[in-house]
DNA sequence: ACTATTTTTGACTAATTGGTTAAATCATAT
DNA sequence: ATATGATTTAACCAATTAGTCAAAAATAGT
């Protein structure tokens, strides 16, 4: 039965390959690094998967969809649109913080290759959450708790924006702040309640 | 004196690689297309820069440095802080409609490479000019303008975030809108106006 | 213990790619 | 025109890289 080196090639190769892949992106990644990093012979991940582009796709899908899925959770949160927004945020915040690189990895890859979203989207059933959350907004909006000119759409976007960008933006902000003797650590730190501060200053009546 | 081809080789080369890098990024890129690009010969391109990372470095300071010149610009708009803030959201705007390839290339590059940033800073007067914005903030916060918790710089990043977001985005947020027969450029158009509104109400006191 | 099947490897290949070189072409001044 | 220097090219090179293959090693079934 081995010892727990034995914790399958095929789970050492995925995990290799997302590491290598997320930090290099999917052209500056190499089969052989990969390998490496997986303690592996190189002709073992062309048995595996048969190419790069395969092996890409299904870590790309497999990584991308454990986040996505645990983003779209957050949806089924109960209680005031208010309260929704902060607990929305403080998942997602957390989730961002654990994977820092995830990001501008993504965005990068379906800018190359889009494709890879509608696939990503075929997995999850992402649009139907999207459209159950719209309802609640919509409802909140006649209800006179938010502002009749909320558009949701925008709203959904603004919050994303506001939470992911730091995190794609990072080496930039990082490098304008160390002229600041400010800290980016402190920063992120500070936007997890920041942001819904700020959202709900914008939506509320 | 030659016809209009005899515009420098080495423009020509500047312009085709600026292209082909925006959209490949640098490791996706490859010479003989730039050189296909340009019209010209492989050679010519090392004749000219001796290296691909060479003319990458030339073409990448002198893109962001095109590009972060009209973003800075605009810190210099008069007017009350609201003004500002309109006016600046506006032109950025712009800038971004008409460079929209740029965000994920340029935050791409320099997350996989974030010396470049360092560099880029060096060549323009970037952090002089966030510090003259900043008082100007502070000054407008005193005067009981905008709220005592808006901290500026959450502020700045806030307000690049909700603009540049749906660029880098682009491909998921289109992916998702297809879903609800939402149209992205339209989208784009909306948030011209509405990111200033969200923003003003969120800091007026 | 023996056989069949699966997993793993080392050595190799074909293609791509950044980069070089020496020769050719063009431009300019004398 | 012609000598000089800058520009451009075709052909080539060395290194890297994804991918292959046949043989070895491990595993499981009998």
């Amino acid at each position: 039965m081995g010892k727990d080196k034995k914790l399958n090639a095929e789970q050492k190769i995925i995990e290799a390959a997302a590491d290598i892949f997320e930090t290099k992106g999917f052209e500056g990644a190499r089969m052989q690094q990969i390998a490496d990093k997986a303690g592996i012979n190189k002709a073992l991940l062309h048995y595996y998967f048969r190419s790069k582009d395969l092996l890409f796709e299904k870590v790309f899908l497999k990584l991308a969809g454990k986040i996505f899925l645990k983003f779209i959770e957050t949806f089924n949160i109960e209680g005031s649109i208010f309260d929704k927004i902060e607990m929305f945020l403080q998942i997602h915040q957390d989730l961002l913080y654990k994977n820092r690189k995830f990001p501008i990895f993504f965005f990068n890859e379906i800018t190359r290759n889009p494709d890879l979203m509608r696939k990503l989207m075929l997995n999850l059933e992402i649009s139907k959450k999207f459209q159950e959350i719209t309802k609640q907004f919509d409802q909140e909006k006649k209800d006179g708790i938010i502002r009749q000119d909320v558009e949701v759409s925008h709203l959904i976007v603004n919050i994303i924006s506001l939470s992911v960008f730091p995190y794609i933006g990072s080496p930039a902000i990082k490098e304008i702040m160390k002229e600041f003797d400010l800290n980016y650590e402190q920063f992120l730190d500070e936007r997890r309640t920041m942001i819904a501060q700020f959202v709900i200053n914008s939506i509320k009546v």
